[in-house]
DNA sequence: TAGGTATTTAGGTAATTACCTAAATTTGTC
DNA sequence: GACAAATTTAGGTAATTACCTAAATACCTA
């Protein structure tokens, strides 16, 4: 884990809320946009860019900076590339901090 | 705690280095600067200016904003600043990443 | 009060980050 | 192949961050 580069990808407040939108995301983004895919891949970028109020590329550099850090995971299906969290990720950032830092 | 503010502390490499470097003040500066003084209070600005090879007045900076972000504590003596890790402040910050981010 | 050391504050420039719009690419459909 | 939708890439400007030097402040001791 590049510890750096993970909190870098952490940095920014619409970054961390991206995070926390992604934890429960039946709780952030209208059902109708989740349910038109499978909802276990995640949120695709322009779902992501609306609830964030910025602009379609601007969030897609946020996501891949994200999940070139490991902190996301993107699949692409079709025409989307959706996001999710990789939980494990995160657990090994929280226990790094615990132990390491 | 505000979490992005405490990210955002530790967003730079000669920051996260003075963290870690504090985490064993004996093993990173030289035994006499630390032994001048009350080594419990942590290390002054000007021995870590110097371990991190940069201005004093940019490690200056750095531990304030560190500490304002509560993860160092600082303490005046005399001329001096001593900085040590506020490792109740680093727990949380584990612990909010674990179970809230 | 004078002078010395440690630190902080001020003020500057260079590098990085935060955004945007426009253009290019990818994928699906007719 | 042509067109449409989603995304990414390119390229730009504004804001922030990363540093520096010089000046100011704080504290000690003679």
């Amino acid at each position: 884990m590049e510890l750096l580069e993970v909190i870098k990808s952490l940095s920014n407040e619409t970054r961390l809320n991206i995070l926390e939108w992604l934890k429960d995301p039946f709780a952030h983004f209208p059902e109708e946009e989740l349910s038109r895919d499978t909802p276990e891949l995640g949120v695709c970028v322009s779902d992501i860019a609306k609830k964030a109020g910025m602009s379609v590329p601007t969030v897609s550099d946020y996501l891949k900076t994200m999940s070139a850090a490991n902190i996301l995971i993107a699949t692409r299906k079709g025409q989307w590339t959706y996001y999710k969290r990789n939980e494990k990720s995160i657990q090994d950032l929280a226990t790094h901090i615990k132990n390491k830092l």
